[in-house]
DNA sequence: TAGCTCACTTGAACATCGTTCAGCTTGAAC
DNA sequence: GTTCAAGCTGAACGATGTTCAAGTGAGCTA
């Protein structure tokens, strides 16, 4: 049985679970697909490539299963925390489709199902794309951190010498707290500030 | 005359305009130091230490001129707009810092310094720290994307064969806008949610 | 069944990378 | 003028992404 182009990304992404971005190399790779590295150049061109492939396959959980209808502020928030789950499912998934961004056919997918729920709630077309790009750059940002618990490990080694400190409490209020009430409170704020643009937008009329 | 810390990071920095983050070797940055490579880690543990100590320069631009004084949103919204130009002003400088994240001394002082914008204005402690990382989040991930303008070349390529249709008008709008207009724009919304949270903290007392 | 074709894989090589380290140099302190 | 450590050399090591001529083997055709 040979390998097709969807069992590179699919053995690729379980490698990446199991030693991490860093240690995600073409040799190993090959050796769990019980194949040569330079074999899986015949199915991608190139690595930049194949991290492609594995962040559409990552996007591409939150648009799988249909939005339970509703008001565009939950379905929009519904959107975010498929996104950021998605990007948690898999070790190191926000920094893989961080590092590709935009383009991959899921992505702009999403982005436009996004984007059509506001614009069906009667925001303006151009804004809207605005609007979801900026909620998935927060995204990406915030889940990208909370991949690296690293910077709680540093946190801890330098918070000695600035004790009950007002900075100190501010970084421990928000190393310390839960990620997913943390990501919930940003994501609020941001659609408040659409939910008050598109007030404007309809009284205008 | 011997090599500073210091003038490790002002070569490295200068490298970085020239050659990317991807040409930034310790190799290339030994010829223009006038040193060989292994030198450099008589100053430098590893790369990824010169890396947080580029980072914290680029940052510190930040927290170097004082702010004017005036009312919390507009601070906070010149914070932002400091910010992106700091990490604008090197070639691939949002990525950089995106590597390495917190704990640099000037990423946690200016992070206090903001955080305390918002406490003045009767923002509770907590909540502060949150709102300031989740708006680090949003500068941090538009302005890499705005250093990765290959996007736009990538989309320009795919969009032949969806001409015309809804998607394409959205992601046109988004890639072919001005950067700044954009980026004010997704951090308005975000101060507009930051405003409402505030008023209604008032009205509680 | 024999042969052919082409999708797929091998195996070895190449350049380059970060990093290490024993030893050399050099500037300043005594 | 001697001492000594900070600062650097030069060569090596292992690992990485990538290339490519040569091999392999299913599955179609005659």
């Amino acid at each position: 049985m040979q390998l097709k182009r969807a069992d590179v990304v699919t053995g690729a992404l379980s490698l990446l679970d199991t030693d991490g971005l860093d240690g995600l190399t073409m040799r190993k790779l090959g050796a769990r697909l019980g194949v040569q590295a330079g074999g899986i150049y015949w199915h991608f061109k190139n690595k930049e490539a194949l991290l492609g492939a594995m962040a559409d396959r990552i996007v591409g959980e939150v648009t799988e299963t249909p939005l339970t209808p509703g008001p565009w502020d939950t379905q929009l928030t519904e959107i975010a925390h498929r996104l950021r789950r998605a990007l948690l499912a898999h070790r190191d998934g926000a920094r893989v489709v961080a590092g590709t961004y935009v383009v991959e056919p899921n992505t702009v997918r999403g982005g436009h199902q996004a984007a059509r729920i506001l614009t069906d709630a009667g925001f303006p077309l151009d804004r809207a794309g605005w609007v979801i790009f900026a909620a998935m750059y927060y995204v990406l940002g915030h889940t990208i951190e909370e991949q690296a618990q690293r910077a709680a490990g540093d946190w801890e080694q330098r918070g000695t010498d600035l004790a009950d400190t007002e900075l100190h409490r501010v970084m421990d209020g928000v190393i310390r707290a839960d990620p997913e009430e943390r990501f919930a409170y940003g994501l609020e704020l941001f659609i408040d500030g659409v939910r008050l643009r598109l007030a404007a937008a309809q009284a205008d009329r």
